[in-house]
DNA sequence: CTGAAAGCGCTTACAG
DNA sequence: CTGAAAGCGCTTACAG
């Protein structure tokens, strides 16, 4: 008859090892001064018991929460969804737990900030694509360690990838092929609260490089719309009414421009050759539909961000550190190209 | 020279306010035995020094956490603002935190609840959308209290939309205007770890009606798109080619809804005559761009899950409850009917 | 109604 | 390298 399945505490390690509940604990927290032996019995009899430390505790005994708070904007499109994944990687691989906190209003995230709450819970914040230090003058108010991703700021930490460079190598590229070249420029949501740039910076690149080419670029090229696939479909519809193929697509997003091969293919036109279209983002999927893209590395920009997040954490006191990442064109048949061999992140 | 800004502990409001620290604990946890006089000194020095009570130490003595999980759909759309809304207003008012876990992939879920790293942070869990129990053999694998919300299960609490019921209501709505009914069908996301059948019990509500109005429903008459405003836009130029106006369509969400407002306007057609629009939700501004719809009060249900949560946390034994909401018709200028008086959740 | 004390599960100097 | 002890900020019987 046990009780309710206690969960097994430090002490009950250090019985059934034969050791200090000292030198438990400091095997949890990878104290070197602990001989290879013991630590190996130690850990031996955590798996044992199934141990895993009560966070609750060490948060208190120790002062740190080995939590990190995550701010992202509420949209589970799959780039938030890579750069969890490349975020929690690292974090867990140090024994730190992520807390998510949607960003849904600007009440609420002042909430998380002021009354503490965030403070006590976790040891450091990464801000994802929304810079919220405008909305406090400049610093954020938390003496935690903050670092950004997918958008920055020459005050903090930023991890970010060049989205213009990836408009101007789309605009060089896409301005290389017979036919008009057309665009799709996605909304950002109009949230005063929460704004980014991503999208605009896309397409800014890629007027740049459509004019640097000597192929101007004019409105009537620019189709608008949400990020949605079925804004593709749209799109590539309205392309048609303004000129017969062979026309090139800038697609702005991978999302949009699986509607325009989408709706390429309802219409009977051929990609590739009727249709070229160039997505971004690299998302895994494209490769199985063919399509070319301005690959990011989503993932590895979030655990790069969560390695600076931690060793600010740790105590790097060097000035803010600017990390640019670079997108890089997958050529498949989307574009007409045959595809190479698979891209290496 | 204050070295940074320590946080006042409940040892210092006792002292201020010349009380014992249990007592202040006691005013903390709502603790009938103290007396009122004693309870507002104690509450005005709190206000005074700022306090707020370190919850990792009330967990660790307390044994609770003060805080509910809450597993939602990454999916950032309107309606899980305003079930977030609800649940937190409730949650708030009880002095509770409210962790959210997006539910991203099994793997991650699995993790959250085996390892118990959720055991150890939250009271209870709220589960929103997803019936999880089949991934778990019909229970979920903890021992905390669970109510689920927007899904229903006979094991426990649960608060649901009754989407059938408002497929139905919308069916015999449309049915009596002149002219074809069309509608759009929503695809339900499909990760095969996460299912839910929302959309689908909306359309199969409202083919029943039609059917038992004497209009049968055609596959033709139906629309598949992802949700989005495109895909509404979509679906009417779809349904246009197929009848001329007037004609009635139900769009299954109000999202995808203003996307047929939106390309009636692009066409030139009058909306509530040429082509009459019902969406479902109820989402706030629905009401400013004059959508008839299918109110969901989803703040309320939101609260109610919370607040069933919250009945089991403090011991509540009793079977599983059922709670069942009814859609609401509203009535707007999208179907051609004079507004009413606005919509008092 | 209220105070003093034990205890929650850890971490971290401090001695060995 | 390791043990014993103090302490983190609370909660909760236990006495008054």
């Amino acid at each position: 008859m046990r009780e309710k399945t206690k969960k097994p505490t430090i002490l009950e390690v250090a019985r059934r090892a034969g050791v200090g509940l000292g030198t438990v604990s400091r095997v949890l927290n990878n104290h070197p001064a602990v001989r290879p032996e013991t630590r190996a019995r130690v850990l031996q009899v955590m798996e044992e018991l199934g141990y895993t430390p009560n966070p609750h505790a060490r948060r208190i005994a120790g002062g740190r929460s080995y939590t990190v708070a995550v701010l992202l904007p509420f949209v589970g499109t799959e780039f938030y969804k890579r750069l969890l994944e490349g975020i929690e990687a690292v974090l867990l691989e140090k024994r730190y737990d992520l807390a998510i906190f949607p960003l849904l209003s600007r009440a609420r995230l002042e909430r998380y900030l002021k009354n503490g709450s965030l403070a006590y819970q976790t040891d450091g914040l990464l801000l994802a694509s929304y810079d919220l230090t405008e909305h406090f003058g400049g610093r954020l108010p938390t003496d935690r360690p903050v670092v950004l991703v997918d958008t920055r700021n020459e005050r903090y930490d930023s991890v970010y990838l060049d989205n213009r460079l990836g408009g101007r190598i789309a605009g060089e590229y896409l301005a290389r092929f017979p036919g008009p070249v057309f665009a799709i420029r996605i909304e950002e949501e109009t949230d005063q609260a929460f704004q980014k740039t991503t999208f605009r910076e896309r397409i800014q690149g890629f007027r740049e490089a459509l004019e640097a080419a000597g192929k101007p670029f004019t409105e009537r090229q620019l189709y608008t719309t949400r990020l949605s696939a079925e804004g593709g479909r749209l799109a590539l519809r309205h392309f048609l009414e303004q000129a017969s193929p062979p026309l090139n697509v800038f697609a702005g997003a991978d999302q949009v421009a699986l509607g325009v091969l989408e709706e390429a293919e309802r219409l009977g036109l051929t990609v590739g050759r009727d249709v070229r279209v160039l997505g971004f983002d690299g998302h895994p999927w494209t490769e199985e539909v063919g399509l070319s893209t301005l690959s990011q590395p989503v993932e590895a920009m979030g655990a790069r961000a969560a390695s600076l997040l931690l060793e600010r954490m740790e105590g790097y006191k060097g000035a803010p550190r600017q990390v640019r990442f670079e997108p890089l064109l997958i050529e498949r048949a989307s574009t007409g190209t045959p595809p190479k061999a698979p891209y290496l992140p």
